[in-house]
DNA sequence: ACACCAGCCGAACGTTCGGTCCAGTTCTGG
DNA sequence: CCAGAACTGGACCGAACGTTCGGCTGGTGT
């Protein structure tokens, strides 16, 4: 099995379960290989584990999502873009944010700080293009709030209230009203 | 102590930590009891600690928040004040929900059923009051689903960017487009 | 042909988990 | 004042935790 592949397998039982709930077992069970052989791909155990696959998803949500805001596109476009790539980091909200899952106990004592500045980082691009697109500065900073806040709740109550389908019309509905101005 | 400072103090440690990750030690270490007298206090063990905090929070949600809209003022004044009543819930932003800190792993496969199915009727029941504000019904619940997703994701955003004034300024902004319309 | 090594595993390590037991101490109604 | 209920701390349990170790494979370089 490739890495890609052993990553991804690890993701989702960290997605689904939580750092505190995904035990070595599961971990091992649903990759298919045996505790011992997970030490040797990530000689630091679950702490690794999680680091790198937050990395991962860092990225992602980088490449899928934001970095579409620094295309040279009209302004509108590259927001309407952005949703898009939100949409597909999150597998049209089928699939939690590994991020958001590691907001609780040791992982966010871990990597609270450096998730903190990623976010202020994105939330300030994010801000920069509203801005691109007609908003004067505090504006654009208050949209950029609401329209981050936006996707990660509706991603969050689709989950709630078992719902997926929600995620998607509220997609639908922020682009319309991103184009609409 | 009596129980009801009993129980805030045990739910401090699943809103930091989960619920798996609220283990046994941190909640007798945190309440100041042994682990004996918590079973004294909850035959159930962890199940029924968890089992009745999350009772606990939807019950403080419906009587703080939602509650508001099943008054008889104007449409527009009750979502103001459902508004302010989540705030309240929240802490201004500072205390996670728990039953958002319950969305994953056992905690979830326990009681997601039966939050989901709150969240539909607390959904039903936004809705309905933006009916009565004047919307169509499609609108109408556009609206409800944006109103509750942005309050839960401003709740996170506050979270994963370590900014708590974020979510104080995010419900200023919602009440004064509400009141707009 | 042989040495080597990445990859993998079973079996165990010490620790901590959720949970139990019991000998007390504190509270309370009669 | 006392009996019994309510409550507590601390030792303790089997199971599961994260981690480690020695050894087994199959492929690669020489």
């Amino acid at each position: 099995m490739d890495q890609a592949q052993l990553l991804s397998r690890l993701q989702l039982v960290f997605q689904e379960h939580g750092y505190e709930g995904a035990t070595l077992s599961k971990l091992a069970a649903h990759s298919g290989l045996g505790k011992a052989s997970l030490y040797h791909h990530f000689p630091g155990g679950k702490a690794e584990i999680g680091a790198t696959l937050l990395r991962g998803a860092v990225e992602r949500l980088e490449k899928l999502a934001f970095a579409a805001l620094r295309q040279n596109a009209n302004p509108r476009q590259r927001l309407t873009e952005f949703v898009d790539g939100f949409a597909t980091y999150t597998e049209d909200g089928a699939s939690p944010c590994l991020i958001a899952a590691f907001s609780q106990g040791s992982a966010w004592v871990a990597h609270g700080d450096a998730v903190a500045e990623q976010f202020q980082s994105w939330r300030a691009l994010l801000a920069a293009t509203f801005q691109e697109a007609g908003y004067k500065p505090r504006r654009a900073r208050r949209e950029a709030d609401a329209l981050l806040g936006a996707l990660y709740g509706q991603l969050l109550l689709a989950k709630l209230s078992d719902d997926p389908s929600a995620f998607r019309r509220s997609i639908k509905r922020l682009k319309k009203s991103l184009l609409a101005g």
